[in-house]
DNA sequence: CGATATTATACCCTTTAAGGTGTAATTAAC
DNA sequence: GTTAATTACACCTTAAAGGGTATAATATCG
């Protein structure tokens, strides 16, 4: 199985996003429509969670995931 | 429901990809691991996968899932 | 054009992810 | 320092995802 990672792209900036708007865990999970257990699992580095789940979240920041050249990754991370 | 939609960023990355390595769908299948019922809805566009499963698929051509904005979404995906 | 290869669709089964809720631990506010 | 707020962890239930397999549809090759 693969293993959790709270520093992973995803959950970084999951996590630097919601602070920076200063809202709670539950606070995103009520705007977006999603699970409190999931939001936090997401952002404890969970790597095996649902796409779309994701993608309903990141689409509440202006975002989608798409794929990126591995060495790109942290460029494009900071992309704002 | 999320709609399947085989033209989405992910599903396009891939078959292309795939195409231009001339790989049959079997063929990745079995490079990566994958199910091959998985890879083909994958390919169809299938909205609610897991996501370490695409970036166990992803990471063969070199790249992952990373958050993206929008409207950069396009130019991202065109990147090598 | 016919045969073969490949892709798309469908079904079954087992395992698992997410929602909800509760509790423990940590952090923040006063 | 105490209390409240927030975050992290755990359990239960339900719905669904992926692996495997089979069949239908489409594309490719000679």
């Amino acid at each position: 199985m693969k293993e959790w990672d709270r520093n992973n792209a995803i959950a970084t900036f999951v996590r630097n996003r919601r602070k920076e708007a200063n809202y709670t865990q539950i606070d995103l999970a009520d705007l977006t429509g999603l699970g409190l257990r999931f939001l936090r699992e997401l952002e404890q580095g969970k790597p095996n969670v649902m796409l779309d789940k994701v993608n309903q979240l990141l689409q509440f920041f202006g975002h989608t995931l798409t794929p990126t050249p591995i060495r790109n990754e942290t460029r494009n991370h900071l992309d704002q």
